[in-house]
RNA sequence: GGUCCCAUCGUCUAUCGGUUAGGACACAUGGUUUUCAUCCAUGAAAGAGGGGUUCGAUUCCCCUUGGGACCGCCA
């Protein structure tokens, strides 16, 4: 059996973490079931639709390494197609051309929200044989939906979903000016892209019932249906383009990796059994319908983060410094070629105190600037007996052939010993002297990652 | 308001009638450690409420409560 699906954004706004979690879906089971996985660009509202927004949608999900089939589809493309249907309806008697009035719709609206009963298109133009049709309203067209039985739509996530026939009214989908609707083209392309499932975030569960009535009507084969429950904010409500950390880009400059988010995403909404790390080959191999879950999860920004931290914990440090390079040129000072090798050398205890990718360039600051900036709190430290153990540590250090933590240790050992103190009376001057701070790496990974001159000019400034 | 849906620790979730209700994140405590971390150990933390069905319900059914989605000539 073929497997078509599709992710359709309409590039109206950024797409957000909820929209890449439903593309990473679709995805993750066209892989796994050896099927294809399209997307289409549903710009069919021309004013709001954005050529940045386009170029945004495509980039983030190829920053998570989410790669559609051949080049997108642009759903205006197809208009012509959408209408061509839209009038084949028509001659079918499957919809109508309604000649009422913005100004009257509102008017019934208005009625029905006073009297305090759901508004519904009255069908005044279904049958309207007698009707006089107005010379100065251009008409809509709209679909004749059931109005008696049951819909039912057997979804893969939510199960047998029925709905009363009645609940759904006589739906545009031709404008005024002609131009078709979401549910004509959504449905009109699905089938053209002979789209088998259509996977979606669950607000479109109603669409589903008005798009199969469309497919029925023009005698097409209906896809499966699976409508995933949605992502909602720490507030608990749907995710809209206003929350904040909803895009891709929010995650990238705090430096998330893609492996992190993608498992992080994956792993909200679905499960499988106890895991919670799964690799790309796994995530393909065990993502199924069965496990995804039937109510809306919250975002959690310490899961992020923490998904985030194995994932540089577990990275070989070749491919992390990479990513620090991209991460730190694009959102950062560009690390100097200079610095380079020290900084790759380093990760590997770098990352130790790393959450992020920000986390690791913020702790490479004592290599990447020549110039510490030490606070007076600090410099207060460094008091007299301070000053006498870095002059003891700088005649010493200088003094030492081979640079590495056996012929480092004596060193501290002796000092410490000497200046009748603990690791911390030697440690902590030192660290300030070369790092500008209280807290950073092991004073020995620091040590070795300087090289030796740079190690005695800082430590020099200080006595 | 109408229609539809959902309901296990704070969060993501496991359980598919019988478990001391498990794991992960976050949190707390302790240990390792040269600071901050890492790492390790331990702890606290949940079946919304009420009825049924059943020998037995977190699990099945109903009601209540709470939450959500939809109700555009947007998609």
């Amino acid at each position: 059996m073929s497997f078509n699906c599709r992710f359709a954004p309409s590039p109206t706004g950024p797409l957000h973490i909820g929209g890449v979690r439903t593309a990473l879906f679709n995805w993750l089971l066209a892989k796994k079931n050896k099927g294809k996985y399209f997307l289409r660009i549903e710009d069919t509202d021309k004013e709001r639709s954005k050529e940045e927004f386009k170029k945004q949608i495509i980039s983030s999900l190829a920053w998570l390494g989410i790669e559609h089939e051949g080049e997108e589809y642009i759903q205006s493309k197809n208009i012509s197609k959408h209408v061509t249907v839209a009038e084949d309806l028509i001659k079918k008697g499957f919809a109508y051309a309604c000649y009422c009035s913005e100004e009257e719709i509102n008017e019934q609206k208005e009625k029905c929200k006073k009297q305090g009963i759901p508004y519904v298109y009255n069908r005044k133009w279904r049958d309207a044989k007698d009707l006089k049709i107005p010379k100065d309203v251009k008409p809509v067209i709209r679909f004749k939906s059931k109005i008696s039985g049951n819909t039912i739509i057997k979804d893969l996530v939510q199960g047998e979903r029925n709905i009363s026939n009645s609940t759904i009214e006589d739906f545009i989908i031709l404008r005024k000016d002609k131009s078709p609707t979401y549910q004509l083209s959504a449905t009109v392309d699905d089938h053209e892209m002979k789209i088998t499932h259509v996977i979606r975030g669950d607000d479109h569960m109603i669409n589903s019932f008005k798009q199969k009535q469309i497919y029925d009507a023009m005698g097409w084969e209906v896809p499966k249906f699976a409508h995933i429950p949605l992502i909602h904010s720490e507030k608990g409500k749907k995710l809209s383009k206003r929350d904040n950390a909803s895009t891709i880009n929010d995650y990238i400059k705090i430096g998330i990796i893609p492996e992190a988010l993608r498992n992080y995403l994956l792993r909200l909404g679905w499960s499988y059994k106890d895991k919670e790390i799964f690799s790309l080959k796994e995530s393909i191999e065990l993502f199924n319908f069965e496990g995804i879950g039937k109510s809306p999860s919250k975002l959690d920004m310490s899961r992020i983060l923490s998904m985030n931290e194995t994932y540089i914990k577990s990275m070989n440090e070749k491919k992390l410094f990479d990513k620090l390079l991209e991460f730190s040129n694009k959102f950062k000072i560009n690390i100097d070629k200079s610095k380079e090798s020290i900084i790759l050398k380093s990760l590997n205890f770098l990352k130790n105190k790393a959450k992020t990718l920000e986390d690791i360039y913020n702790n490479s600051g004592y290599i990447l600037n020549d110039n510490l900036k030490i606070s007076s709190e600090d410099k207060s430290l460094i008091d007299k007996k301070s000053k006498d153990i870095i002059k003891n540590f700088i005649e010493d250090f200088e003094a030492l052939k081979d640079l590495n933590k056996t012929s480092l240790e004596p060193i501290i050992k002796n000092l410490i010993d000497k200046h009748k103190t603990n690791f911390k009376g030697v440690g902590q001057p030192l660290r300030i002297g070369l790092v500008g701070t209280k807290f950073g790496p092991g004073i020995y990974d620091i040590i070795l990652s300087l090289d030796k001159a740079t190690v005695i000019n800082r430590l020099k400034k200080l006595v």
